[in-house]
DNA sequence: ATGGCAATAGAGTATTGA
């Protein structure tokens, strides 16, 4: 089954990019980030005609995230209950057995702001929570827009983001230490061509030059890891009029 | 070196994103 995590950028404008993504392969969940859309704005219908289930939980403008999945979902849970935050970053279900954390992590816009504070202390409590619930269950997946570049090779210009926002050693670090609980990045699992991104710049021609960040990613716990049997991202979508700037990232397990 | 593009809110321009 494939599951896969995309930041929209405005599910309201995107809702036709999707539903033609997700007319064109066979997808078991989907992770969404950056909504945008208040929960009685959201396309629920549109959705569920397509044939998924569907929870999410939104704010007006900024954030909001949803998970939708062929079959039933169940325990939901929209906080995490160890980094209260009214920002709506996070959702959490379950669904075919598997655990699915859809997480929209703070961007942190520049090193000295106080968003790069609130970041850092929102992956510590991410980091708590994801233990708990890997504690819990033993297929889990967590996914959804990191904004992190884990290695100098997610990055179209190692040289020009050297301690950016998105690829400091502190961002890093905590990258690392959710993938120190016992979670796999999928893409990784598999070999891939050299300048793989999920993210390009809409300025400068930045995709069309391929200079992007590879920061949506695929965190799978062990036995999902085991179980996963090609990872990739899907350029396609960003290569249409009107694209949101990142690609949709899917694993298959 | 800077800004460049896009979405939103809301009515000219500011904020945020990554």
């Amino acid at each position: 089954m494939r599951l896969a995590t995309w930041n929209v950028n405005s599910l309201k404008v995107r809702l036709p990019h999707l539903l033609d993504w997700l007319g064109r392969q066979e997808v078991g969940i989907v992770a969404l980030q950056e909504t945008k859309l208040e929960d009685d704005q959201f396309p629920r219908a549109e959705i569920e005609a397509a044939g998924y289930h569907v929870v999410f939980s939104g704010q007006k403008t900024y954030n909001g995230v949803a998970l939708l999945a062929k079959s039933e979902i169940g325990q939901v849970l929209r906080e995490n209950p160890h980094f209260p935050d009214p920002q709506k970053r996070l959702i959490a279900a379950t669904m075919d057995g598997i655990r699915v954390i859809c997480a929209y992590v703070p961007n942190g816009q520049t090193l000295e702001s106080d968003k790069y504070a609130y970041k850092l202390a929102w992956l510590e409590g991410l980091r708590h929570w994801a233990a708990e619930e890997l504690r819990q269950h033993e297929f889990l997946a967590l996914c959804g827009d990191f904004n992190i570049a884990p290695e100098d090779r997610d990055v179209h210009d190692p040289k020009a983001w050297a301690d950016a926002i998105l690829c400091s050693p502190p961002e890093r670090a905590a990258f690392r230490s959710l993938l120190d609980l016992g979670l796999a990045d999928a893409f990784r699992r598999f070999a891939q061509p050299e300048g793989s991104f999920s993210w390009w710049d809409y300025r400068m021609l930045g995709f069309q030059k391929n200079k992007g960040l590879r920061i949506d990613h695929i965190l799978l716990s062990t036995a999902l890891a085991t179980r996963c049997t090609a990872a990739g991202i899907d350029r396609a979508p960003r290569k249409q009029p009107r694209p949101s700037d990142h690609a949709p990232v899917w694993a298959d397990i």
